[in-house]
DNA sequence: ACCTGAACACCGTTCAAGT
DNA sequence: ACCTGAACACCGTTCAAGT
């Protein structure tokens, strides 16, 4: 076994095994806690060897926030696709942006803490994030299409709803709003969106 | 100068030195990129000199979020005790709130940044946090005796409006959504707030 | 009371060298 | 092609010693 791993990282699986070692230990004890050195020491492997996979510490973390953004799109992309009017379709996207906050908090605030992109050096990475902004933009259009939502410029309604989930789920994983579990977070957030609901109705 | 410079702080103000440099260098480079170092250096003192005042690194941020808490509860005061109906004041609210994240990122970025309290090893900071929400919360319920604003739980009403004011501050802060200059993404937010603001209209 | 100098155990990053 | 070992310039923190 000890042999075995000597050798597990030649098949080109190193990258992710630094990944989620990184994940980890951001879950555990915050973003700003994060080394390359320990990520490498947790992969069995040198320290130096993640430089043959990510060009530096903020690439790596670059790569999981992307990754982060795929997913939380995925999860945006079935709510929106769920039963219910416009407004029950934008509480299901309100929702899992805030479920994807509490079941992924590690790639949430790596999403979102430290500057990673300030000289645009992953474009990929604001790619995509505006395709998960994308998403909740669509399904706004849609509602007011459908006469279910009021006028108004569309991009503005979506970042409504963009800053009540991402302020609200900021300030749960920041401690700031006391919950006291991730299910009552998630109902909470619904009860905490309702007046915004409301506005949005025509 | 320079002998003047090299018994300055024996008066009681490298603390304050300290601080300062912080704030200058986390707002040019991230909270992330603050050395306690470096701020020494800026101060014109040895490095070890910084323990004499701070009991270490978390601390001195403790005390820039801190002092960051009171300055907004100033300014939210004088915003709940603006002119106008309670929506009026509400709206001048989440602006003051908006206002205060670009007139100083840098203490915003250690507000809401690093889990500075997770250990609640600086209970004071908490103390201030909650006081700046119970001014959003006595505006909210004054609203509510008045009738301007719909019944319900005044704390939930209340942190509608703290998490669109806060997810907007943030995203905007972290390039998320894009603005031109500071006095635009106040006049934005009050764009962006209003059908919240209309749902809590009674 | 406040600061310095030296030390310790860490980092991120680079680069020649090994397989 | 991928990893190691050694080196460099940094950190945060501690502590005896200086004024």
């Amino acid at each position: 076994m000890p042999v075995a791993k000597k050798r597990a990282y030649h098949h080109g699986d190193l990258a992710r095994a630094l990944v989620d070692a990184a994940l980890q230990h951001i879950g555990r004890e915050g973003v700003e806690a994060f080394t390359l050195r320990e990520a490498a020491r947790v992969a069995g492997v040198t320290h130096a060897a993640a430089y043959r996979h990510f060009a530096d510490k903020r690439a790596l973390l670059a790569t999981i926030a992307e990754d982060g953004f795929r997913t939380l799109s995925d999860d945006l992309r079935d709510a929106a696709h769920s039963e219910g009017d416009a407004l029950e379709k934008l509480t299901s996207i309100g929702r899992a942006y805030v479920r994807f906050a509490f079941r992924e908090p590690a790639r949430f605030r790596v999403m979102f803490g430290p500057r990673l992109n300030y000289d645009r050096r992953f474009p990929s990475l604001e790619a995509e994030t505006q395709r998960a902004f994308r998403i909740l933009l669509d399904a706004i259009e849609a509602g007011q299409r459908d006469g279910e939502l009021i006028e108004g410029v569309s991009r503005d309604l979506a970042t409504a709803l963009w800053t009540s989930a991402h302020g609200f789920a900021s300030l749960v994983l920041h401690r700031k709003i006391i919950v006291r579990s991730a299910t009552r977070a998630e109902a909470y957030y619904v009860e905490i969106v309702r007046p915004l609901l409301t506005g949005l109705r025509r």
